[in-house]
DNA sequence: CGCTGATCTTGACTCGTTCCAGAAAAGTGC
DNA sequence: GCACTTTTCTGGAACGAGTCAAGATCAGCG
């Protein structure tokens, strides 16, 4: 939970101008793990009153390709976004409620970023998904029989 | 590359009925492995004549269901499609021009399929991407430096 | 052959996201 | 403080991927 001067730190850190949206915007990332666009929206206006979408969209994508904050799609649901970057952790995923949960690697501190053979690739990311059923939704619905909807 | 004859048995036994649609959708992902709905589209078209979007959405998500297909949708872009189903392999995705291969599992037979932790989550797959640049796109842009545009 | 429910067609529609452009506001370096 | 530049605002409009709904058609069964 950084303070709005960390923020700012982490902002002029990356060359970023300190705007109060994007202060804003890099709070809620910051305070609300793997929300999603329309939230961060919703956050930032409580904090600052009214904001256009534009530039919620704007500071979002210049905090992601600042590695500020890192955009994570999982399937069939809207984009989110995570502040904890740089160090490789993975994610599991709800196929029912679409929830999300942080893991460490499984294999250890330079993880999985080898594949077996890399075909001349130059690999500079692994992203792994656990796709799982989360406790609430495995007691409601137990046998995911069938195809499992996850839209 | 499996005959006509051979898509009709694997539909009838994954009971499904075998329709023109049906049959033309499962073959043009045999044969365009991680083919996109629209591409698959196009091939189902050229074989058919006329096909509505729709039928094919529809086929996928029944072909999907019943595990005849796999479904991948690497963040950014739309979704893919791949008849090699059953091992768990995974696929290098490159950051600048989509294409994607195969690899095998890195780390052995049961590979991934287990987090650190897992929370409580049942989890049934894990999906794995290597983002990386393919040999080609590498050599166009050396340095990927900044925020490489994968949209 | 004829029924019946599964499948396909048609066309409109939602959703999340991006683009546009000009004008206003705000941050930064001097 | 001032000028310069970036960012934000307004309010569109446009986009692609995917979905919905109603009716027509077809596969598979007896």
């Amino acid at each position: 939970m950084p303070t709005a001067t960390d923020i700012e730190h982490l902002l002029r850190g990356a060359d970023l101008r300190v705007t109060r949206p994007r202060v804003a915007v890099l709070g809620a990332v910051h305070d609300h793990p793997h929300a999603d666009t329309d939230s961060i929206i919703r956050v930032v206006r409580e904090d600052l009153g009214e904001v256009s979408h534009q530039a919620v969209y704007d500071v979002l994508r210049a905090l992601t390709s600042a590695g500020l904050v890192r955009r994570i799609q999982p399937s069939g649901s809207a984009s989110r976004y995570e502040a904890r970057v740089g160090d490789n952790h993975h994610h599991l995923v709800c196929r029912s409620c679409g929830a999300i949960e942080d893991v460490d690697c499984a294999v250890g501190a330079t993880p999985c970023l080898e594949p077996s053979e890399d075909l001349g690739f130059a690999v500079d990311e692994a992203e792994v998904i656990y796709w799982a059923l989360c406790p609430e939704c495995s007691a409601r619905e137990p046998a995911p029989s069938g195809s499992p909807r996850h839209q």
